[in-house]
DNA sequence: CTGAAAGCGCTTACAG
DNA sequence: CTGAAAGCGCTTACAG
């Protein structure tokens, strides 16, 4: 691989004069300049970027660290945050914690190392103690979808409550009257936010929501299923619907409601929190609030960004929006 | 932050000792290196990954670019990938190419300046150029699931003549007695694959599929409501079955079967190729022929790292497996 | 408009 | 077992 010194010889400059070519400073006189870049293009010189971030004390680089990718928002976040790095010239380092807190620091030490000029992060667990680090080292730090307490880290959220509401008015007005809940982790400070704003809409709405009908879900699919056979073996009477906070265990929860030969809405209506591609295919199609994934990056990105570049940035709340489809029509029409 | 020059002056030793306890080297002093840990300890160091891969020319980096992050496929893989690339150390910078060969070209650039220590890919385009380059400078090279033809690159592929040959068998003890296919972009290798080996295995079990019902999809979910829109308004007779090459594709295709008043498996059959999670929770639930997406990626990743090791790597063929489900039912039971 | 020189933070033969 | 010194490939004040 062809160096600075050896394009600077071929051309006969100094490999300042390369350099100034190279990141286009004035003052270089057009014919060097052409000289310079022909003698780049023969011997295929590419400029080393470790070098350059060593000297420059800037790497062009975002780190990225979601709690767990095989979840499709997240990676959907991930797909939207490359778009909106890539657009600015920004290259990405990902990392994945899979939800474990160790594997998060071990990934945050990393970008540390790599120096990163900025870490994008959906916090996993509830410890702050990681984030007081980076921020001591004055490293712009951007929390989305989930945020942390005792740190004073800018973030993007999702505001719902107006959804959460609108959810509640729509299966008032079809008819329903009582719902259950399966929440996710409840660790996480979004989920705690839904839960409270579900629970509110409802008692504001006079809507019910029975204590032992809030049951502990968690991520996966198979938390979904779990929570809906805990929910079918309660005794008394069952719930018109039953809301899931995200969309893994809506898989779960419509595969063990149809398993337990249960229909929607028929015999119990259905939403889900988080959108999915596959919910305007499935029969019933799927009620569901939806996050605006997309924005959601692209924001993430903006306040990092920002925050480098030393301007102000305060944090961002996203709207999520309800999607009515046929799971949660009123039982007998 | 602090370097290792300040760390040195603290222990009162070299920063080439310091380099040496940090590194585990050997004939190290134990009190020395006691001495040098705490040190780093209380002034909470961390070594600069920039600077130690300028000078090893190594930076335990792997360039990870794909065709398409947005299709569930590709972002399953790079999980897998990411999972087995932290397993050995190695971090991820992650390109996509969103199908345009000139993306692709610009991150292979900045793959190149950034000096990973090799590259996964899943090639867009067919223009073998760029790999010709990466070649050249000695820097390892990988393809996943695509390939290119005219290079001489190890790669991951699919070997799925077998599942496609048992698709045809199950749908013919079906009753089933033609099929139309909506394929992906005929450009990639691995469709093309795909396409003859369906073709092949119909041929030889005797089973219809006329040319007309070979229809170029594409990747997205509006190619497949747009082949299945062109496929209904055909005339003659209806084929018995539709196989789409991937889910996105099935999912519009899906939902354009359902909204023409189309009953599966009573009215028309259906399979696809390419599982997705939510395939047993649809009405009804969907045969599938499955990728083994893990097994990629971890494969991959091998691959690259015997490369970088200096070791063989010959090239790894993949199975995949028929999941037989109810959209591929016999019409009348 | 251009060059000589210093330096970013590490690692590693070479001595001792 | 440890240190002095060179050097990885760039960029950037400082001179001229």
């Amino acid at each position: 691989m062809a160096t600075m010194k050896e394009i600077a010889q071929a051309a006969g400059v100094s490999t300042a004069t390369v350099s100034r070519v190279l990141n286009g400073a004035p003052l270089i006189s057009a014919e060097t300049a052409a000289r310079v870049t022909a003698v780049m293009q023969e011997l295929n010189y590419r400029p080393n970027h470790v070098a350059r971030s060593l000297r420059t004390v800037s790497t062009r680089t975002l780190g990225v660290l979601v709690s767990n990718v095989a979840n499709p928002f997240f990676a959907g976040l991930v797909h939207s945050i490359e778009d909106s790095a890539s657009d600015r010239g920004l290259g990405l380092i990902l990392g994945n914690a899979s939800e474990q807190p160790d594997r998060q620091l071990a990934y945050l030490h990393s970008f540390l190392e790599k120096q990163v000029d900025g870490i994008i992060i959906t916090p996993t667990g509830s410890d702050p103690g990681w984030a007081e680090e980076v921020l001591a080292r004055k490293l712009p730090l951007v929390f989305v979808d989930r945020t942390l307490t005792g740190v004073d880290v800018p973030s993007v959220t999702i505001d719902d409550a107006a959804a959460l509401r609108q959810l509640i008015e729509h299966l008032k007005s079809e008819g329903h009257r009582s719902a259950a809940l399966i929440t996710g982790p409840t660790a996480n400070m979004p989920i705690r936010h839904r839960i409270a704003g579900f629970v509110a809409a409802a008692e504001a709405l006079d809507f019910a929501v029975r204590p032992e009908h809030i049951i502990e879900g968690g991520v996966s699919r198979e938390d979904g299923s779990r929570a809906v056979q805990k929910l079918l073996a309660l005794p008394g009477e069952r719930p018109d619907v039953i809301f899931t906070l995200n969309n893994t265990m809506a898989l779960g929860a419509l595969a063990e409601l149809q398993a337990a030969g249960l229909s929607i809405p028929r015999d119990i209506a259905f939403a889900s929190y988080d959108d999915s591609p596959w919910f305007d295919v499935l029969t019933p199609t799927v009620t569901a609030i939806a996050q605006p994934v997309s924005e959601m990056g692209r924001a993430a990105v903006e306040l990092v960004s920002k925050i480098i570049a030393g301007e102000e940035a305060g944090p961002v709340a996203l709207p999520a929006t309800l999607i009515i489809r046929r799971s949660s029509e009123r039982a007998s029409s």
